[in-house]
DNA sequence: TCCACTAGGGTAAACGATAACTCAAATAGG
DNA sequence: CCTATTTGAGTTATCGTTTACCCTAGTGGA
């Protein structure tokens, strides 16, 4: 800076000004300087700005283990408007691990990040406590767990994904819709079996306890729960797996029974990751809008950062239906099990 | 800082000497004062030390897009390695944008990152001279394409893998096997090819050329030459897929046609990415070491980055064979295909 | 007892950019 | 023609740390 200012006989000031943008120079000098600045290869020392103005150009996701489910969706999101925003994005997993964490929030505290995504679940949100208490502006992404909270979060319409496909199993003729859950402590894995619940009960048909099995969101659970299911004496017809890893396990069980999907029994995930329409066949899900999300999450964090307020604290997007080729009419009669 | 150094009764020199572990100073101050800041909850301002030591404790890893295959395993690793060594991850994705990827060029250049990883494949790597040329320590991840490359890469045995591949299922009893491959202008494609055709010849097996597809790494590429293969009058009992992508668009094919897998047609992958084993059947498929190439890459970089230099400059790790449930022996006699 | 040396600790100048403030010249109005 | 005002540009302090260098008191040897 100071050798274009040399080159332009002028003091490094006016370069500063012209660099940002700033009145208080005349119209030949600055194109003079402007000229000059676009010549040279000179870029502005981050650091030296970064002291000065207090922003440091960065913006913090925080996960805890990068697995390529929902995880990359947002992040996908998050990257594509921060790309635009000048800000760069950091990523870190805490890998449920406690100091890491703890690591972690020291690194952040230096001042060293204009903002955070958090990207976490339930209990950990203790982390949200601090950065309140530290003025670090953040945005939550997932469902909050307690309405109550005083940060803002980004979500989706949970619920009425859980109506919506259980609706959409009914409307295809389907009566008897096995249903694979989250762990049920989380208010988004009961959010999910109160919309199948409502659905069921809408269309006059009895909710069958045999038929709920509760999972954590693993592809293990989908493959135990979907044997569970098959072994009823009265196996259902269709299977809603809470999410879509855990409809890849029920992709498994089925396949090792020889069970087709859709003819003998129709499947419908939650989530819609990249990989769900990767599956054979490709999976028919409840689209949770995971860019999207992560879009808006960015959207909001950067006008805190600009220190805007936000309209609504907590913003929640809609779930839709992606047909695809899991789910079709029921099958008539028993299962044609284990034909191999 | 100056706080601390008020409170112990000293100057911020000395505080600054403790904090950074330098000789000067004396037992008991030293005592004091490293209790003082544990006491209070000061952090060292990252903007200042970055200004004056001139490292910014990031790492940018840059990548096309995010597509939780073989870039996620890499960041995994790179993570992993991260984490630990106090510096923190930059992710980019230049979206195969010229412009995206010079504006991020221009943003490294300030100095605001102490090293790079190149997760790009091919053309893209221009950007290695500038930064070579910029003295920014690098390294780049994937096969390099030219074995002239003047800096440091990280790959795997591809030519291995696909020896083993073919050779894994020449050891089942197959003799007509398929194969998909990648672009064949990529070093890494012909490489898996030249491994394929290595094994058969070995094996004492003329290699058909009608067996022999070209893809380009996507699904659909998958599905396409699948049928394509299907359609021979002598149709292969095992299909070779170039990658794990390209393996699902094969088990998507082969289920509309309600072919078995394996019981009818064997198939085999590469890479083991994350979703692979979520697959129904499981994939058996040639895993590259994705994590341990994002660790060593990150290791070595961080090695650069202190001012050691390398050992070797191309540093190749070993693919093996991850059998799980997507191979057999091959069928006796014709595909009984399209029985619904 | 005196001197040279060492260890502990302080001073002040960077690092590169920004911003509040100052100053000089040009301009406009009376 | 002189003064008030605007405008362009420079001075200098500052952001929070680190570090080259300096100083002082204490120690050991002659």
């Amino acid at each position: 800076m100071v050798e274009i200012a040399r080159r332009a006989g002028v003091s490094t000031t006016t370069v500063s000004k012209v660099l940002n943008q700033r009145p208080g120079v005349g119209e030949k000098t600055r194109a003079r300087i402007q000229r000059l600045i676009e010549q040279s290869d000179y870029v502005q020392n981050h650091a030296a700005r970064h002291l000065r103005k207090g922003r440091s150009g960065l913006i913090d996701l925080v996960l805890m283990r990068l697995e390529g489910g929902y995880d990359l969706g947002i992040m996908q999101g998050v990257q594509e408007v921060l790309e635009q925003s000048g800000y760069r994005l950091v990523v870190f997993a805490t890998n449920e691990d406690e100091t890491t964490e703890r690591l972690w929030l020291r690194r952040i505290l230096d001042q060293s990040s204009d903002g955070v995504l958090l990207l976490l679940p339930y209990e950990r949100v203790g982390i949200a406590d601090t950065l309140l208490e530290q003025g670090i502006p953040f945005v939550a992404i997932g469902d909050r767990n307690e309405p109550t909270t005083a940060f803002p979060t980004i979500g989706s319409t949970i619920w009425l994904g859980g109506y919506t496909a259980t609706e959409y199993l009914l409307s295809l003729g389907h009566r008897r819709i096995g249903i694979i859950t989250g762990p049920l402590h989380l208010t988004t894995s009961r959010a999910r079996l109160a919309g199948y619940r409502e659905a069921l009960e809408q269309a006059g048909i009895a909710v069958d306890p045999a038929l709920i099995c509760e999972g954590s969101y693993l592809l293990g659970d989908g493959i135990r729960q979907t044997e569970a299911l098959l072994d009823l004496p009265d196996p259902p017809t269709a299977i809603f797996a809470g999410n879509d890893a855990q409809a890849a396990g029920v992709y498994q069980a089925l396949y090792r029974r020889h069970i087709r999907i859709p003819e003998e029994m129709s499947v419908i995930g939650f989530d819609d990751v990249t990989y769900s329409a990767h599956m054979a066949p490709p999976l028919t899900t409840i689209r949770q809008p995971l860019e999207e999300m992560g879009r808006m999450a960015a959207e909001m964090l950067l006008r805190l950062i600009a220190g805007q307020t936000l309209e609504t604290h907590h913003v929640e997007l809609a779930t839709s239906l992606v047909v695809r080729e899991s789910c079709g009419p029921p099958r008539q009669g028993p299962l044609g099990r284990g034909n191999s």
